[in-house]
DNA sequence: CGTAATGCCGATAGCGTTTTCACGGAGACA
DNA sequence: TGTCTCCGTGAAAACGCTATCGGCATTACG
């Protein structure tokens, strides 16, 4: 098989011990005797096998991600930026998708750890958070992360819920818009959160929120373009109709504005639109949709961060990491000649 | 810590070697044992160490996957599919992305290894294959997915590109379109076959295709949009200009669109396009988008299928899965009146 | 000169599994 | 009754590495 500890510690005629003090650094070998192990670990190409490491030292140099979709652009990202600060540390990052599904969440938290994961990061979509005391059968450090769990006292990075739909919807309304409704999701605290801002920025503009135009749904990450479809539909028939929409995600705007427009509606004219996640593809659709951008990169550097935190020293108090969001006007919001002038 | 066999063995008065064979349904453990050790096991909620294990037996139950952009949906719906079935035959799946960085996909496929990954799965970004050999080193099966090098016997799982190619520029012939462009990657195994493809397309067509109508770039999988319109605007000062496009993929295709409609053309009436990869978003888009569909679902599991194989019999003669792709017309080739009538 | 401190190295004992092989008893068969 | 199988079980030795501690030189110091 492979090159190991004892294959260069009988080449030198020095113990396997030395060889692997060398290997880690560790202060008490000689310069001669270091040199001389480089050397020849170099020579031979040696790579730790890091299944022995694990079970001698209790340290993995691992980190297990839990994202509830890979395919969403922002789970994506998040799992690449985060990846960059971890092979900057010489660490692996094993990722596990639950599928939106809190069974298979669970079952994907017990693989990664019967891995002997340094420490876990989780994006959870259980509803609520008591199936996740089970986590403390472990001593693995983790860390919560875009869904928090208010009660629970944990490590979190993520976005500040509240501001965003307080951003998006002072948007709208410094636009000039009375009747704003809210697309939003369900049992998740971003979902939670976007819509009590949603309610702040519209109470200190002292404009009403009649319950019927506020619609949470389901599934809202997956197929959000189909429940923003049909939520629209349903919005178009009010009297009077909204005159814009906060969305929680781009997808579900995507969704809204196709059925607008397929009433013979204007966006933004007769109802503004604002979505969140700053797609990719957001110059390029139908109508360039306005969305509040989470940054992503900035969400995996800090998660990154706070592992490599955690994994020295995995005792801590929890902390919370909120990065700022930033907001972007497309034509969806403040039609085609402004967004032109801006560009 | 964790509850391990020794103390399942304890409790039951049995020794440890009659607990792993109960674990790993060994023939020879009676029933009466055999149900004994089980219940405890339940009862304890006894989960395996898998590095112990992967030590003791060489094997890990883990599959790595080396993809060159993660937030590239093809690679990411890639991974979920794979990710599905491997969760059925309970594999754990570690990622890492290459960034198209040829050192980078080195250092990942040595990281993967050094974690003793049962099999490896490798979308490549090397130009060639000489930096491939190393892998040799290590008797871990691989399996070469979407870029394939033609000269390395290995096993591969992907689409037929230059099938892809030839579909893709028919479909603009026979829409009766004369000056079909190009606009194609660089080094990679699907570049080369989808612009033979395109060019078969067109001698069987008995159409011209002039040098100056073909351009090759790099960087087209990251910041294809960008590269799409740069290049788009240079096929537009062509006298006579080209009448339909073939683009490597959809991002490619929003930018060379893009440039179109900036310079005042009309989208498909004066150029016609087409992408490949479809988009998720491509019925949201300014011009609903023509192009394949390379099926990444069961590209995935065609993947996990041949992973699942490899790990019980690593030595094969090489196999090659072609996945057969789908074209699908949308308005930037048909046009909106044909498109909305497909509806 | 004696003692303590320091620098360098290795022996030993795990880590939690699996693998291999030996062993004792029970039943079959002659 | 003796021999041969078969069945169920366990002892011991890995797997490749790390943690801990002790020991031998050498130097520093009073």
């Amino acid at each position: 098989m492979a090159v190991r500890l004892k294959d260069i510690a009988r080449d030198l005629g020095v113990s396997v011990v030395t060889v692997s003090k060398v290997l880690r650094g560790n202060a008490d070998i000689g310069d001669a005797t270091r040199t001389r192990v480089l050397k020849r670990m170099k020579e031979l190409n040696y790579q730790p096998n890091m299944m022995a490491r694990g079970l001698a030292s209790g340290r993995t140099y691992t980190v297990g991600l839990v994202v509830p979709d890979l395919v969403h652009p922002f789970f994506a990202e998040f799992a690449k930026s985060l990846g960059g600060v971890l092979r900057a540390n010489s660490r692996a990052l094993i990722l596990a998708s639950s599928e939106e599904d809190p069974d298979i969440e669970r079952q994907e938290i017990r693989t990664l750890l019967n891995r002997g994961v340094d420490v876990l990061i989780i994006a959870s979509c259980q509803a609520n958070l008591r199936n996740f005391y089970e986590l403390g059968d472990d001593r693995t450090p983790y860390l919560l992360f875009d869904r928090n769990f208010p009660h629970l006292a944990a490590h979190f990075v993520g976005s500040d819920d509240v501001l965003v739909g307080e951003m998006a919807t002072k948007h709208l309304i410094d636009l000039g818009r009375k009747r704003i409704a809210h697309i939003g999701g369900k049992n998740s605290s971003p979902s939670f959160d976007r819509l009590r801002g949603y309610r702040n920025a519209l109470a200190d503009a002292g404009l009403p929120s009649p319950d019927n135009l506020v619609v949470s749904r389901d599934r809202v990450e997956e197929s959000g373009d189909a429940v923003g479809f049909q939520v629209m539909q349903e919005l178009l028939k009010l009297k009077p109709r909204p005159d814009a929409v906060f969305c929680y995600n781009d997808l579900t705007a995507l969704g809204a504005i196709d059925a607008t427009l397929q009433a013979g509606l204007r966006v933004p004219e007769d109802i503004a639109f604002i979505g969140c996640g700053n797609l990719r593809y957001a110059n390029y659709l139908r109508v360039p949709l306005s969305s509040i951008d989470h940054d992503t990169t900035a969400l995996g550097q800090a998660a990154g961060q706070l592992v490599m935190e955690l994994s020295v020293k995995p005792e801590q108090d929890p902390k919370t990491i909120m990065i700022p969001s930033k907001l972007t006007a497309r034509e969806s919001s403040i039609g085609a000649v402004v967004a032109k002038k801006k560009r």
